[in-house]
DNA sequence: TCTGGGGTCCTAGGACCC
DNA sequence: TCTGGGGTCCTAGGACCC
């Protein structure tokens, strides 16, 4: 390892309550307030620090809420704001940092090269600066880490939130910060982990290093391989700088309706709502897919799932849908109440790079793209609900006018 | 707590091939 | 037809993340 890449450090920026602190820099009227967004979903997403004193905890029922806390302010999601700030505080990291990779809407992590430290005099000074100008421009705050690894550097963001910065520079500071953090708050460590990795004694993410590596080799998969040598400071993670959207490699559309039902119609259209708005954003992207999945989740939270893949290329709905008619029949069980479903399109790839065929068939897979397109357009200008496919209308006609649906979209349920 | 929505990656096992 | 072994590719679904 030559003396450059020693240096190297890892940053991490995480947006403290970011939804709640989006909101708040359009709305001030609400600062101090307990307030939470989530309103729309019907479970609290995002909490201010005020909502969470209160008790308030993520995934909590709204309606639970305005009854156990009338005084919290429940805010609907309006994730265009959200993202708007988030690609401006990429942006300001970029201008202080070369490679900067957009994790999450609320989450960056970054390379910090000696020689970008230089200028300020220590790294510190230089993440005061960044998250200054990010508050002073932008009038959300976010927390940093900064260390020799990408999960070390998660690690250390979350010591001091909200409105926090540590940066680990020796082993006894990582040491300090591995001790305070529990091995269930790990950046990796899941529900069905953290029993696992209870019975080797392992409390704290410090206590996780000083397990012998053959053990962690021997009991579990790679991923916890990498996680114990990012976690001693052996960096294995980087950073990837070149997310585009359109390298996307999955894009789903899922929605919870109420109420729950065990009509197939209804839940058809539900679907087939799904399919046009997963669509929708894939023509955006100018994305096409030749397989696509879906699922129906029971009032028990059981799933079901079933997929299809396509002759060709498409980023049409019918077409898609025509594909999953048989096995959404196949999957569903007579009587049993579906809350929500989803439709996950897969193999994505570009419209300039599907290859076009002799005799046609893709353009002919593609003949309905150019409605689809005036109905994008369309639900630009009237809102998103102004064009819908037959089958997602089909729950708002009255059941006796009977319907006139092309039987394609329309299969009969016993 | 009675539980939203959008993603990624890993892995085990089967199909297929030599 | 039986025999052995191994490689690759695909897929389903689990686990995890925000």
């Amino acid at each position: 390892m030559n003396e450059r890449s020693r240096d190297i450090l890892f940053l991490h920026a995480d947006g403290d309550s970011f939804f709640v602190a989006c909101e708040l820099s359009v709305h001030p009227e609400y600062k101090g307030r307990p307030v939470i967004v989530g309103g729309d979903s019907g479970i609290a997403v995002a909490m201010s620090s005020e909502a969470k004193k209160l008790g308030v905890t993520r995934g909590m029922p709204t309606f639970k809420i305005r009854k156990q806390f009338p005084e919290v302010v429940i805010l609907n999601h309006h994730f265009d704001l959200y993202r708007s700030i988030s690609r401006k505080v990429h942006e300001i990291l970029l201008s202080y940092l070369e490679v900067v990779e957009q994790y999450s809407i609320d989450e960056c992590f970054a390379v910090v090269k000696p020689s970008d430290i230089r200028f300020y005099g220590s790294a510190e000074k230089l993440v005061h600066a960044i998250k200054d100008e990010i508050q002073r421009t932008l009038g959300v705050t976010y927390s940093f880490g900064v260390a020799r690894t990408k999960t070390l550097a998660k690690t250390a963001s979350k010591l001091k939130k909200p409105n926090g910065a540590v940066v680990l520079l020796t082993e006894e500071d990582e040491h300090e910060a591995l001790k305070k953090t529990e091995i269930a708050d790990v950046w990796g460590i899941g529900r069905r982990t953290v029993p696992r990795i209870a019975l080797l004694g392992v409390k704290t993410a410090y206590d996780f290093i000083l397990v012998p590596y053959e053990r962690i080799e021997k009991q579990f998969s790679e991923p916890m391989v990498l996680l114990q040598r990012e976690l001693s400071g052996q960096a294995q993670f980087g950073v990837d700088g070149s997310a585009d959207p359109r390298d996307k490699k999955s894009i789903q559309s899922t929605a919870t309706f109420r109420p729950s039902s065990s009509d197939a119609k209804i839940i058809w259209a539900e679907l087939a709502e799904n399919a046009e708005w997963a669509c929708e954003h894939a023509r955006t992207l100018r994305l096409m897919m030749n397989t696509v999945s879906f699922f129906v989740k029971t009032s028990e939270f059981a799933y079901r799932f079933g997929d299809a893949k396509l002759a060709l290329y498409t980023s049409d709905p019918g077409v898609i849908l025509n594909a999953l008619e048989k096995e959404f029949f196949n999957v569903l069980r007579r009587g049993e109440k579906i809350r929500s479903t989803g439709v996950i399109l897969q193999n994505l790839r570009r419209e300039e790079d599907v290859p076009k065929d002799l005799f046609g068939d893709q353009e002919r897979a593609n003949s309905n793209t150019a409605v689809e397109f005036v109905a994008d357009i369309l639900r630009k200008r009237f809102g998103p609900r102004a064009v819908r496919r037959a089958a997602a209308i089909q729950k708002t006609i009255p059941k006796e006018r009977g319907n006139s649906l092309p039987k394609k979209y329309n299969p009969d349920f016993l």
